[in-house]
RNA sequence: GCCGGGGUGGCGGAAUUGGCAGACGCACAGGACUUAAAAUCCUGGGUUGCGACAGCAGCGUGCGGGUUCGAUUCCCGCCCCCGGCACCA
């Protein structure tokens, strides 16, 4: 027999893919496109088999839907800026530049080790100034629309290296590097206006049909729209008001003190009125409760001493500051109620403030004294005025209408998601295209100049200010209003930036005039299949899908959603743990390929589990897999000369009865695969199919002239029925051809074994015939009380009333049913007959 | 606390619409081949009890109930595990 040399196979193949250049795709109306892709990669230097992972799932895919007939858009990239990169330099001298694209080139190397099938002539990395240039030109675009915009927002400041750093940098409220303690500081920043989208993401989530459901759950979450109003509370004492938002306002007859937030600007005017201002300032700021801790703290604050008035009830009550109101959320006020929120209970508990019952419960009735928690549940209102007696949620429709009404306050929609901030002071980035000019103020980059380059740095202290500010002859510029002196901005973009629309890159991806095509997008576009780790669940995602509507405001997409189906993979764990390089258990696929093959641990990661679930990494599963391999191979090598080459018989009706087993199985497989890869991403499961075939073709091999596939027994030009050949043959063809995606190396070769002409790259995908999959007859379960009792063949065709006859008839089903009275002859779906019997 | 997903042999997992629980694989055991070993091929196995070892009976998908001729699947009430969010008024 030929040996199976899966190391030799893999090089051969690939080759022969990259000169053929087998899978990259032109747009072409005239044929479906499906666009497979998996979440491009950060370059950190080497890919494990967790990444791997995902690459594979994808290539299952896109190699089945080539065959399938689709033109398969499947391309990579990478996410080449970013933190890593930079810090790296900082510690080692080396350029982010330098040590990215060494990453790129070694990771890049292991893909194509791996046989995955990307149209690499379309390979981006975002570090690149082609591809940068155009999310300069994308910023523009929005800084015209107002969707850019600045405002000042706080930074983690280091006071001794003076600079700014990122949550990643800050270790335990301290600087990643000198270890000194970490303080806050605001500075004027970018930021994306994703908020005037919330309303259309949060409705375009009930479109994504082939989103798993907890992702959707998590971006609605995210997006955390509210319904209630906001309603002003006069100030007793001095001129203005106090806006607070409440989703109950039905409750307000029942708020006994206003709750600001260390924040808010009425702290401020309330310390400038103070007799010791500084005195009053310090003691709000130390209820600011950055740190997400506070909850654990519980819940302080002081009485400012200050009076509002209820607009309900025209009561007074008391102005408070606490720690437990964020200034970002709402007003940065609210009204407490510490007789219907837990919050504002525990509050009024802490310092002893009144509690009011203004909604009674039908069913166990409250009362203020002996309540152990707030009352948020059902009931009517009570204390309320003209509002007395009336169910809670109808109260809060009329009131927040009255409010409205009484000219105090609206009904509105609150969202948790807050705008994007995407200015970073740091160097390996794309700059921000504008320039600030003292006359004209900041004006953008005008488009013909672009890209903004990146300067060159030699090297990188990771002290002072933005790394660009540091290049005086980049950031002196001419304004290109005025003609005047000016200074560039120096922070850069947040890396989301990069990855929410490299997809569409892909699409079109050397345009140098534009992001890319429309036509081209309009063809490719929506990814049809798009995988990734559930990390990028809310971020990546939310802000891909707030981009895509930007561009189709710009005029350069005509849809709103850029991903059709999501399927997020689970991570490959070893000894429990996710790989890293620091906990020592990472599994490099290079050290796997070199002892099987790519083949074999593309089977393995795909057999292992469902491609959403977690697995843990186990080198006797991948061995395993390594010896399906060596079965199938010697399966077709022992059949080859017999069944191969063009010209063979086809299967005829005289099959004998193992014949058509045969085909039975072969055409059975097809379905399931089929329908495994396509519908329901079961890899695994499809894997076991194929199994089953190879099994199910070992069994029927040793009843032929041939005997059995084994090394021991060459095949020596035995005869075999014409029918047998026929069988065997599309059978074997069929299994390599479905096995392809899985374990492509192996399947050219085999295809080529068996005498066939050309890649697979081009065969199709073997037809299901469901007259050849249906069996003549049937096994019947028979059930007698619910339990099984014995079986029954049948024609496959038999009607309900045979196959209770034929069950009653059955011998061994007799010794359960004689002597009793059948009380009911039940047959179901399977088919499967059952009878009670007392 | 809230939201989402789970709990099936020694292990990974399967069961597509309420219909034969444990497919397929790993590990293990036995057999064939071999001087021997490896490799390969074949066979076996949820569990308990009885027994004439290819037989019989019972139990069995986290726990307790329910619906149904029939429940891993649906309903009610619990327990446990994993993931996400976490003072959003």
């Amino acid at each position: 027999m030929t040996d199976y040399k899966p190391q030799e196979l893999d090089k051969k193949w690939q080759r022969q893919w990259t000169s053929s250049r087998a899978f990259e795709v032109e747009r072409d109306e005239s044929r479906p496109k499906y666009y497979c892709l998996e979440m491009f990669a950060y370059p950190s230097g080497h890919a494990h088999v967790g990444h791997v992972r995902n690459y594979i799932i994808g290539d299952i895919m896109a190699r089945t839907k080539r065959m399938r007939g689709f033109n398969v858009l499947h391309p990579f990239g990478w996410d080449a800026f970013g933190l890593p990169a930079e810090n790296a330099a900082i510690k080692t001298g080396t350029h982010p530049e330098k040590s990215t694209l060494d990453n790129i080139a070694h990771m890049k190397g292991q893909l194509q080790r791996l046989g995955i099938s990307y149209a690499w002539e379309r390979e981006i990395a975002t570090c690149l100034p082609d591809y940068y240039k155009f999310n300069q030109w994308i910023f523009l675009k929005m800084f015209e629309r107002g969707l850019a915009y600045r405002k000042r927002s706080t930074v983690n400041w280091c006071p001794v290296d003076n600079t700014v750093l990122a949550n990643e940098q800050v270790i335990d409220g301290c600087c990643w590097r000198c270890g000194s303690v970490v303080v806050a500081r605001d500075l004027e920043q970018w930021f994306f206006r994703i908020t005037q989208y919330a309303d259309e993401l949060l409705s375009g989530l009930e479109t994504l049909k082939d989103w798993p459901e907890k992702v959707v759950v998590m971006q609605r979450n995210w997006i955390g729209r509210s319904e209630g109003a906001r309603v002003r509370f006069a100030l007793s004492d001095a001129a203005g008001d106090v806006e607070v938002f409440t989703t109950r306002i039905d409750t307000i007859y029942g708020a006994t003190f206003i709750v600001l937030a260390p924040e808010h600007p009425l702290v401020e005017r309330f310390a400038a009125a103070s007799p010791d201002p500084a005195a009053f300032r310090a003691r709000a700021l130390a209820f600011r409760s950055q740190d997400r801790d506070a909850r654990m703290s519980g819940k302080e604050g002081f009485d400012t001493g200050r009076m509002a008035v209820n607009p309900f009830t025209g009561g007074p009550i008391p102005i408070w500051v606490a720690n437990f109101v964020l200034g970002e959320y709402g007003t940065g006020a609210v009204m407490g109620v510490p007789g219907h929120d837990a919050r504002d209970f525990e509050f009024a508990k802490t310092y002893n403030l009144p509690i009011a019952i203004v909604v009674q419960s039908d069913t166990a009735p409250i009362s203020a004294e002996t309540m152990t928690a707030a009352h948020a549940g059902e009931g009517r209102l009570v204390n309320s005025g003209e509002f007395n007696g009336l169910p809670w949620e109808e109260a809060n429709r009329r009131m927040t209408t009255a409010a409205a009404e009484r000219g105090i306050g609206q009904g509105t929609v609150q969202y948790r998601l807050k705008d994007w901030g995407i200015s970073r002071q740091r160097y390996w980035g794309t700059p921000i295209p504008v320039i600030h000019c003292e006359k004209d103020g900041v004006v953008g980059v005008p488009y013909e100049q672009l890209p903004v380059r990146l300067p060159e740095i030699t090297t990188f202290t990771g002290r002072g200010d933005s790394p660009l500010a540091q290049v005086p002859e980049w950031v002196n510029v001419t304004c290109p209003k005025c003609g005047g002196p000016a200074r560039r901005e120096t922070d850069t973009m947040d890396t989301f930036v990069d990855s929410s629309w490299y997809f569409l890159r892909f699409c079109d991806p050397k345009n140098a005039n534009l992001p890319f095509d429309p036509a081209d997008a309009a063809y490719w576009m929506p990814v049809d299949f798009y995988s990734g780790g559930v990390e990028h669940a809310i971020l990546h995602l939310l802000y891909s899908r707030f981009f895509t509507r930007v561009l189709r405001d710009v005029g350069l997409v005509t849809f709103d959603e850029p991903f059709k189906r999501l399927l997020t993979q689970g991570m490959v764990l070893k000894n429990g743990a996710v790989m890293s390089k620091s906990k020592g258990n990472v599994v490099d696929p290079d050290d796997m390929l070199a002892k099987y093959g790519a083949d074999a641990l593309r089977l393995y990661v795909m057999f292992v589990a469902p491609p959403e679930k977690e697995v843990e990494w186990n080198d006797a599963g991948l061995e395993g897999s390594f010896r399906f391999l060596v079965r199938v191979w010697r399966l077709v090598d022992h059949w080859a000369e017999t069944i191969g080459g063009e010209g063979m018989p086809t299967c005829g009706p005289d099959c004998n009865d193992a014949e058509r087993g045969v085909r039975r199985k072969t055409h059975d497989t097809i379905r399931r695969i089929t329908s495994d890869i396509e519908d329901r991403m079961h890899l695994n499961t499809a894997v076991s199919s194929l199994m089953e075939l190879v099994n199910e073709l070992y069994s029927f091999s040793d009843s032929t002239a041939h005997g059995a596939p084994s090394r021991n027994e060459p095949p020596a030009g035995k005869v075999e029925r014409p029918e047998t050949i026929a069988v065997l043959r599309e059978a074997i063809d069929a299994l390599v051809l479905m096995i392809s995606p899985f374990a492509p190396h192996t399947a050219e070769e085999l295809w080529q074994m068996l005498g066939h002409v050309g890649s697979l790259d081009t065969v199709s995908w073997p037809a299901f015939d469901a007259a050849v999959a249906k069996a003549a007859e049937v096994t019947v379960p028979v059930q007698v009380n619910g339990k099984l009792r014995g079986r029954i063949t049948a024609p496959i065709d038999a009607t309900e009333d045979q196959l209770r006859e034929l069950a009653l008839a059955d011998a061994g089903i007799r010794a359960y049913t004689d002597g009793k009275t059948i009380r009911r002859v039940v047959v179901g779906k399977g088919p499967l007959v059952s009878i009670v019997v007392s």
